[in-house]
DNA sequence: ATTTGTATCCGTATTTATACGGATATTTCT
DNA sequence: AGAAATATCCGTATAAATACGGATACAAAT
């Protein structure tokens, strides 16, 4: 049988070094590289480090998730990303299908649905956990998914939110009309599925977007 | 040499076991129970399991970190509870150290100070680790944490808030006046420091109180 | 070259939130 | 029993946010 080789990028060095230890015990399975984020990763990667699989964390300093996807893709290089996170959140879990991931667990499953991911994965299947998959299929029937991807300047707006400016503050440090940043408000809020701010921080904070 | 007995409460599993690999090479240190949540840990020690050291993640389903070190603490056991968070926030880390934690980490400490810790919390040391200690010192600096614990209703409307609720809705939830939410709004913006809800919010959730 | 996405702006009306500055009952603790 | 914390309520005013429903200009992508 061939080995498959594996690539782990989380900060979190502990989960990094647990995962390492759990997934020894598995012969088929060999960790090449072990990475704390995500310009590691890819350095690794152009420096002509080979594997079949990355062990992908979404929320990295430097050079998160999306970016490495992305990264990945544009090598042309048959690794195959599985995103391992935290949160399952429907846009998401979207984004990283749509840009190449064969793979989306959370980090409460269990070993041997990694190791069964990680096989399958091999052998050129795909595979999404049963509550990703539930979150995935409920989103897509009410959501196209480019609809509620924030766009850069909203992206900044919302940081600006959360900082506690409100709107005639946002607009004034941005040099544009009050009026521009309440239609950015709104269509945030659309985006999100939120009646409020309260409820918009909570959200975007829980998936890490501030 | 005694053997450490060690508890891991975490409700992310793949970070439940992979920490138990990497303890298990270490063999002064014995795992004798792993658990998903706060609830099944104090079932287990009211169910008469001893041990010497809990790894306690602060953000856990049904009952969370602080409860746990509440109820421990009142086991009178001589369990020592070291706690394993994502997140560096003062106010936290005070309140755990205050309600009877050991030790306080973060999720991306290396192995060598986890075991480290594990070690001197077993001694009777405190290990609270450099990041920690620095935050720690800042907040203690600037703010009596006395001063800006929130009261059980405040919570409880901070709780209704986060989820979108407005003073209205709350106030009818309740059955008091709008006026009540609305003083309980203003004292908690004041505890907190912050000036809008927004702030509010994302401070909040930062430090997991909702 | 045409579509798609992004950023910009406008008006009107209603609802919420925040800022003042009090006061009184009820628990809870000592 | 008395002090302290907690929860409750009131009035007035301004500031801010949300809900409608549009429109134009430009850049990027296919």
């Amino acid at each position: 049988m061939n080995e498959i080789k594996l690539i782990i990028a989380d900060d979190h060095e502990l989960f990094r070094i647990g995962l390492a230890e759990l997934l020894k015990k598995h012969d088929d399975i060999k960790i090449v590289k072990s990475v704390a984020d995500g310009v590691e990763l890819m350095d690794a990667l152009n420096s002509g480090l080979n594997a079949d699989i990355v062990l992908l964390d979404l929320t990295m300093p430097n050079m998160d998730g999306f970016q490495v996807l992305k990264g990945i893709k544009s090598l042309n290089a048959n690794i195959k990303p599985i995103v391992i996170s935290m949160h399952s959140v429907g846009n998401y879990i979207a984004k990283c299908a749509k840009m190449g991931a064969y793979g989306y667990l959370l980090k409460n499953t269990d070993e041997s649905e990694l190791v069964f991911a990680i096989r399958n994965v091999y052998k050129g299947k795909k595979h999404f956990s049963a509550e990703i998959s539930e979150k995935m299929i409920n989103f897509m029937s009410t959501q196209s998914v480019s609809e509620n991807v924030l766009s850069r300047k909203e992206i900044e707006v919302l940081g600006l939110i959360s900082k506690g400016l409100t709107t005639k503050e946002i607009a004034a440090k941005l040099f544009v009309s009050t009026r521009t940043i309440e239609t950015h408000r709104t269509s945030i809020l659309k985006k999100f599925e939120v009646k409020n701010t309260a409820e918009l921080i909570k959200k975007a904070t829980e998936i890490n977007l501030i």
